[in-house]
DNA sequence: GTCTATACACGGATAGAC
DNA sequence: GTCTATCCGTGTATAGAC
């Protein structure tokens, strides 16, 4: 009925959704199908495991975060623009894909090796792009500077997923901007 | 052969080292019991089930924190002491909980509606004698300053336990005061 | 492709002996 | 108090019909 891509997509949508919101472990496959319309031993017509719905997850997240890190990088040569809008746009993007990867949550997520360690060029491409961006907007100890970034951002995220009362997008970003930029 | 308190403590501490490191579902009564060096069953002895050992978890270490945050606030408003000290101190008092409890990682849990209505008064009492301290450090906007101080601690100690490269405490808890200071 | 049915392991929890 | 044995629900994954 569906083209084989776009059920693969969909499933990728449901559990990015659940995962994130209820973590890797505390997820079901029958909840993800459920959110599909679909039954649980249909996944597997699409993926092998549970895992490797995780595993395509990541790579889907972390090779757009890595796009939309390279383009920030460019402007912020290109141009002068404010450190608020970038971080604004940032969590826009993360927003939207609901879902912030760090390795600690790969970690805990106790995910296979072998699948951890494919991911984590892509990782550490991402997070790299960050310190050049931070570092290209004038922020010292960029290094640092990206660490609590997109710590305050996963933590916004998730938040913001579990109803809990915080500042507004722009309220939040503007106060990130202005801690890294004095 | 064991005191009955000194029995439940172990297993509370051995529960607090796995739940922080992997997760509270990803935890089994089994590891739990492994750890202390017993059996499964013999938990259920003296905790009625896995959410019990959790919030006693929780009401242990946010009792230990709050007592500990009153203290920071009456020195800060007593003498006048460095703010990086403050979060040093801070760092080290969860690091030797080796667990940062916020209300996104209980909700995260699944904790019974009940529980986590009982532990929400002293984690909001926790928050917001933070949110004075650093206030009383003269530091801006104290509440989303809160917000990053606890979600940048909490993610330095889940760093640490899964072995993951992060600068030392000393130079985290100085860029940390170095943000808000300015 | 999607389903029903089921195998199989794991996890939480209890029963009852010692 | 701690154990062995066991119950039972849930979860991942597979077999095989349609």
């Amino acid at each position: 009925m569906k083209g084989k891509t776009d059920r693969r997509q969909e499933i990728v949508q449901a559990a990015k959704s659940l995962f994130s919101k209820k973590g890797y472990s505390s997820t079901s496959m029958d909840e993800i199908a459920e959110k599909v319309g679909i039954t649980k031993a249909s996944l597997y017509y699409f993926f092998e495991s549970k895992e490797r719905i995780f595993a395509e997850i990541i790579e889907e997240v972390l090779a757009e975060i890595r796009n939309y890190m390279a383009m920030e990088l460019k402007i912020c040569k290109e141009h002068s623009r404010p450190l608020a809008e970038m971080i604004d746009r940032t969590i826009s993007i993360c927003l939207k894909n609901g879902i912030v990867i760090r390795s600690v949550d790969v970690k805990m997520a106790d995910i296979h090796p072998i699948i951890f360690e494919k991911i984590l060029p892509a990782l550490a491409e991402a997070k790299k792009n960050l310190r050049q961006t931070l570092a290209c907007h004038g922020v010292a100890q960029s290094e640092l500077a990206a660490e609590v970034l997109v710590n305050s951002v996963h933590a916004y995220v998730l938040q913001r997923k579990h109803g809990i009362k915080i500042a507004s997008q722009k309220e939040y970003s503007q106060y990130l901007a202005s801690l890294f930029a004095k």
